[in-house]
DNA sequence: TTTTAATTTTAGTCTCATCTAAATTTTATA
DNA sequence: TATAAAATTTAGATGAGACTAAAATTAAAA
């Protein structure tokens, strides 16, 4: 049984794994973590005993296949629940992380897996990130963004690329949500923006919105 | 904000205070949690401290006003996310408990109050305890043979006076558990049977049987 | 009312997870 | 390549929360 303390460090070194390099600097952690770097260089020694994390003193670390799997599915529960907190309880999408961020840590196989029924086993979060299956196998989605779909292409929003309050609620307020279908209409060239509909409703979408926006093609 | 053993030593004092003595032991703490007296000794003095608690050296502690509306509090959050696993996640009421004591500590008002409104504001859990409202006022349930109950009122079942085999068996065969609903139909005078519906189905209990359930009145 | 037993507290230790400050190693620069 | 800068680790401290063993207090029994 792992620490809450451990299934933070193991869901962080994920992310820095995935979304910048494959050796994880201490620095980095500790950045990411919002710690101190002699902490993190602490808790790296524990992982290693444990056989989580290979760590070599200098060198970074970077997740075992035992702690890629006890990661992805920490992430899997708290994607989980933010499902939840969206679906059935109507949370907005951007009021639900630090919530999700203690859920994640009540330890229930059984929780998880009927959790996971009841919300007919969702396939991405409402950021749009993919949920790992029970196994930790994540299944990558091709994520474009909004500014890079062709004129009459269909697709369907999946996620932010940075989900800072003020653009999730811009988006709340013209309604484009999680699972939003939205049609390219056009490009305006002088601008780069693009005329897009969704919902019935037809709207134009500057450059700097078009580019945060992650979408499935359909 | 409190910590997870704060919340867990106030739940505690609690229940002891309200099911057996007014003021309580350190010894009694100890033993229903399963921890040292010399454990209870140290958090007692922390939580005196911080104005939760009242207590003397060797005399043991009692709650004040504010340690009691936490500690009502921390069972409100307890018993509502037992009633989301029975309801939603169709767990049995008996393998709930270790997980509601850890979605209990989740720190979120907001949480509790969308899950109360998802659940439909239910009154007690599915052990038939009554939830604390919002401000950790407990409306109190009082514990009948459910041969007291009168006529036309519902009662939820709560245990049994004599677990011989034959009875629990008998009320496997029936269809009554912990939890069930039973409303009293009729009393019949010559045998003191009562007829009583649960589940939507009806039928006929006899003396000994109405006398040997234990039933809180709803 | 002593003496004994039970209860409770104190003192000191342990682990986990964090920190600061100092030392060490690596990397970058002159 | 020597040296400065950055990154990383070590050493030592802290606080929460638990423990054991011993001391102190209260309650019970002779």
């Amino acid at each position: 049984m792992l620490t809450r303390a451990e299934e933070n460090y193991l869901k962080s070194i994920f992310h820095l794994e995935t979304e910048l390099e494959d050796v994880v600097s201490t620095n980095a952690i500790a950045e990411f973590m919002e710690t101190k770097p002699s902490s993190v260089t602490d808790m790296m020694r524990r992982l290693a005993e444990k056989e989580l994390v290979t760590y070599q003193r200098y060198k970074g670390v970077y997740l075992t296949d035992l702690g890629e799997k006890v990661a992805a599915r920490v992430i899997r529960r708290h994607r989980l629940w933010e499902v939840f907190l969206v679906e059935k309880l109507n949370f907005q999408w951007d009021e639900v992380h630090e919530i999700a961020e203690q859920l994640e840590h009540v330890q229930s196989e059984e929780l998880i897996c009927r959790l996971d029924t009841f919300l007919n086993n969702p396939e991405i979060d409402p950021h749009g990130d993919p949920i790992p299956n029970a196994e930790g196998k994540i299944k990558p989605l091709e994520k474009k963004l909004l500014s890079e779909v062709d004129i009459n292409k269909t697709a369907i929003c999946i996620g932010v690329k940075e989900s800072a309050t003020e653009f999730l609620q811009f988006l709340d307020r013209i309604g484009i949500q999680i699972g939003t279908k939205i049609k390219i209409l056009s490009k305006e060239t002088f601008d780069n923006s693009v005329f897009i509909e969704f919902n019935t409703k037809r709207m134009s979408l500057s450059q700097k919105a078009s580019e945060n926006l992650f979408i499935k093609i359909l």
